[in-house]
RNA sequence: GGGCGAGUGGCGGAAUUGGCAGACGCGCUGGCUUCAGGUGCCAGUGAGGGAAACCUCGUGGGGGUUCAAGUCCCCCCUCGCCCACCA
């Protein structure tokens, strides 16, 4: 690149124009060359710790990056600017499956394959002139960040909260190996092979996230996040207050099983349960065979045979055809409120991983019950009585028990005939504990975090298998000592087309030793969730280069919590619940600070960038490159135009969004605020005074522009101050506001001028203050209705007084013709508006 | 099926609390600058009527509250997102 030729060369008081590439490339070099943002643990201003959702590297950035950096960035500027020691780091999500699909295609290892692409979204994130302090730069594949990841699995394990147990996996017969949920299509067909996708169960590695629901719940209270995510965690969570109670099994005579089984359920409407009519057992509950008749014994296990064969996915998907999902299996249960013995079904709408994998059904009040009822002529009973016009089918709403009362199988009597359905359920649970045959329950749809990957490019989870030893559950798993961590992938792999995991196949990593016992061991091939990884890095960025521990207390509590934390929508509920899991459990277990109950106080969640209504991905083949912009109107006018197109929460249809408007204002400001340019002459006396409190009140505005996050109508703030300057004329004052208020979203041109003006650095100033007295006005426009209908706008003093203000919109010529006689009503609200009712 | 959100000019959007609808920008039209194109600068631009002053209509549709509704309430339509048989 040629040399740095100085901008300030002057002709005739016109200016050269604005070259961003050479400026910008010549500013980014500086902050990084004097490191000016980069800032240490012990800096005494007061923290702020702004954090982007670190990337998967993925190549150039796209727009959604660009987007996301900007909205960071000028956080991080504008902190800074206001006296803060901002913490802004930057790392890469680095594992994942698309890395290692392209080692499948090209045969080469996905480090190399990685670090190409961390490079290339490295040099893009700098050109947009985000900044860093890159010091402490996170990785997740790299071999420290994997010892920690490791490490605290394995304190995990120690405590209970990591544990092993067969799980369903998708099993593509076709390749032999186990399918991600992104690899099997949405037809249940392997993407690969086409072969129809089946469920099998293997060992697998979980965290006990569900310790962790109620605490997930309650401290949603405490974090500043949008509704929107909070209600979608909420319902993930998905707590529900039932009760849960058992049932003997028994013949259609109501003899009790020779075994004595008894059956658990769990609802959330125990006021309902004299309108049980039948009962249901999910496909693979435990009793499901044992309970079965041996007339109904072939239709049963070939029920059970085909919900095996098909995936919950599909199970839960399908609609219609309703009869043919569920079996009989010849026996019943007795009903403890009145004695009555129902008929015990086996179906694919009760799920085996929910509440026990059993319901009473009520179909009265479930629709689910009420179709599978009809479907299959078994009684109905109404127990709430619905309200009168209630056309529809089972009815969930609340109404006074009807059909509810009658001699127990205890020989009591229970009424709760009349009862609305708070009382009636606190009425029935009452009953079932006082007769030991049951408890009120709380149930959470949030399952366990299964966190095994069949897949070579994650982390290894630190564990060998000794034929000999105990291991932690007599399964002979033994976690790999601390001493020996990490435990990483081997290099010298080949990558199969079929997809299967080379680890398992690579001996020198397989074979191993026992760390009990010494004698020969095998090591798990399987390799943890990425979200694993992303689970911790936030932390990780307050210690990064700790080699002892995974960070140190005191560096988290300095720094945690994240103040701002911004990122896509998409991770709203999966990522974020599993931070805050790992946030919760690694300070219970004294590794983080134990006063540290939520990582992200505030979050952001920026809306998808779209390209002609389609969702951009690279699959789609619609990115739009910022690299072209980059080059010709530069970074600058690009950050602009992300900011100006709308609020940063929408979504963004980058078609038809161009950056012309934020790039001619770029041009105007240049000729503007240049020390050498006349293309604004100068204001003075009254003209400069009236501009010098215009930027008064700029600056009020977009100070509190910047804290509501109202980043579009603060470009426009500029765009009219800018205006204004041209056709009143310029101060000093002025323009240096503009070019301090402008330097967090501009970050490029502003410190160029302000440079050229005063041979300063335009981020090292403070952020202006305004002045209230400069905000005072001498006039406003007070608006005169008639009937609603703007009929005339006057200049008055703010301080005009009700009967002034009156006086003067009664007396309007442009009022008068509206008004026939004496006004009916007069409505005041001076100084702003006067409303005359004729 | 449930939950959440949105609907404003040709387009993106603005309108913190009920108080001037359409800020700002794109696009378009005209003028100036220019050999020309581009750039730049100035002006206009919701719809309908009118020579003009001005008038009427207008924030997805319908109703309501209010002196006053894009904003609040009720019903409906459309779109988007999330969860989708969780008992």
């Amino acid at each position: 690149m040629a040399e740095h030729t100085p901008s300030n060369v002057v002709e005739d008081g016109r200016v050269p124009d604005y070259d961003p590439k050479t400026v910008e490339a010549r500013w980014q070099q500086r902050w990084l060359d004097q490191g000016t943002y980069e800032v240490d643990n012990d800096d005494p201003r007061p923290k702020y710790y702004v954090l982007s959702m670190y990337p998967y590297p993925s190549g150039a950035a796209h727009m959604g990056h660009v987007r996301n950096y900007t909205f960071g960035d000028l956080i991080v500027r504008y902190k800074t600017m206001q006296g803060h020691a901002v913490l802004s780091p930057m790392g890469f999500d680095s594992f994942g499956l698309p890395a290692e699909n392209a080692a499948i295609k090209s045969g080469i290892h996905p480090r190399i394959h990685t670090d190409e692409k961390i490079a290339e979204l490295t040099s893009s994130i700098k050109r947009i002139g985000a900044v860093y302090d890159w010091r402490r730069r996170v990785m997740s594949h790299q071999p420290d960040y994997i010892k920690f990841t490791q490490w605290i699995f394995t304190r995990f394990l120690e405590r209970g909260l990591a544990y092993k147990r067969k799980a369903p996996v998708n099993w593509c017969p076709g390749c032999q190996t186990v399918l991600a949920n992104e690899q099997v299509l949405a037809d249940g067909t392997c993407e690969r092979s086409g072969d129809l996708v089946e469920t099998r169960d293997l060992e697998q590695w979980f965290f006990k996230i569900t310790d962790y629901a109620q605490q997930l719940l309650d401290d949603l209270e405490l974090v500043d996040w949008p509704e929107r995510v909070v209600t979608m965690q909420r319902n993930w969570i998905g707590r529900s207050e039932g009760a849960q109670f058992s049932m003997p099994v028994v013949d259609a005579a109501g003899e009790p099983h020779p075994s004595g089984a008894r059956v658990e359920v769990y609802t959330t409407r125990p006021d309902t349960a004299f309108g049980m009519t039948y009962a249901v057992l999910a496909p693979e509950h435990e009793l499901a065979l044992a309970v079965t008749t041996d007339e109904h014994r072939a239709e049963v296990e070939a029920f059970i045979a085909k919900a095996r064969a098909t995936s919950e996915m599909d199970r839960l998907s399908s609609e219609g055809a309703i009869d043919k999902r569920g079996a009989f299996t010849g026996a019943y249960l007795q009903n403890p409120f009145n004695g009555q013995a129902v008929p015990l079904y086996l179906a694919d709408y009760v799920l085996v991983t929910y509440g026990t994998g059993a319901i009473m059904a009520v179909p009265g009040e479930d629709q689910r019950d009420w179709d599978f009822a009809n479907a299959y002529d078994l009684p109905i009973v109404r127990t709430v009585q619905p309200p009168e016009g209630f056309d529809g089918e089972a009815y969930t709403g609340d109404g006074p028990a009807i059909n509810s009362a009658g001699t127990t199988v205890m020989g009591d009597v229970v009424d709760l005939d009349g009862m609305d359905k708070d009382e009636a359920k606190a009425t029935a649970i009452d009953w079932l504990v006082r007769h030991g045959l049951g408890e009120a329950k709380v149930n959470y749809r949030l399952r366990d975090w299964l966190l095994s990957r069949q897949r070579f490019w994650g982390c290894p989870i630190p564990i060998v298998y000794c034929s000999r030893c105990e291991g932690i559950d007599g399964s002979g798993a033994i976690p790999v000592p601390d001493d020996q961590l990490p435990v990483i992938a081997p290099d010298d792999v080949e990558f199969l087309p079929t997809g299967e995991s080379p680890l398992k196949h690579h001996e020198g990593f397989l074979r191993t030793t026992c760390p009990e016992c010494g004698g020969e061991a095998v090591r798990e091939t399987d390799t943890m969730d990425t979200f694993v990884d992303s689970s911790w890095y936030f932390l990780r960025f307050t210690d990064p280069t700790n080699e002892d521990l995974p960070f140190d207390k005191a560096a988290v509590e300095h720094w945690l919590p994240v103040d701002q934390y911004i990122g896509g929508v998409e991770h709203a509920i999966l990522h974020l619940m599993y931070a805050r899991f790992f946030t919760k459990a690694l300070a219970d277990i004294g590794v983080a600070p134990a006063g540290l109950r939520e990582p992200f106080q505030r979050l952001f969640t920026q809306g998808m960038i779209r390209l002609g209504g389609a969702k951009m991905s690279k699959s789609r083949g619609n990115l739009v490159a910022p690299e072209e912009i980059l080059d010709r109107e530069g970074a600058d006018a690009l950050r602009l135009g992300q900011l100006f197109v709308g609020p940063p929460a929408d979504d963004v249809d980058w078609e038809g969004v161009g950056i012309e408007g934020t790039h001619r204002f770029i041009g105007r400001l240049w000729r503007l605020a240049h020390p050498a340019s006349d293309a604004v002459p100068v204001a003075t006396g009254d003209a400069a005074t009236a501009v010098d409190k215009e930027a008064h009140r700029l600056i009020a505005r977009v100070t509190d522009e910047y804290e509501r996050w109202s980043y579009n109508t603060a470009v426009a703030a500029f765009m009219e101050f800018t205006n204004l300057l041209y056709k009143q004329g310029k101060t000093d004052f002025a323009i240096d506001t503009l070019l301090l208020l402008l330097a967090p979203m501009a970050p490029h041109v502003t410190a160029e001028l302000w440079e050229l003006r005063t041979g300063g650095h335009v981020h090292e100033q403070a952020w202006p203050v305004h002045d209230p007295a400069m905000l005072a006005v001498d006039q406003v426009t007070m608006v005169v209705q008639v009937n609603g209908k703007v009929r005339d706008r006057l200049e008055v003093s703010p301080d005009i007084s009700e009967d002034e203000a009156r006086a003067l919109a009664l007396s309007s010529e442009q009022v008068r013709p509206h008004l026939s006689g004496e006004p009916r009503k007069v409505i005041v609200r001076a100084p702003k508006l006067v409303n005359i009712v004729p």
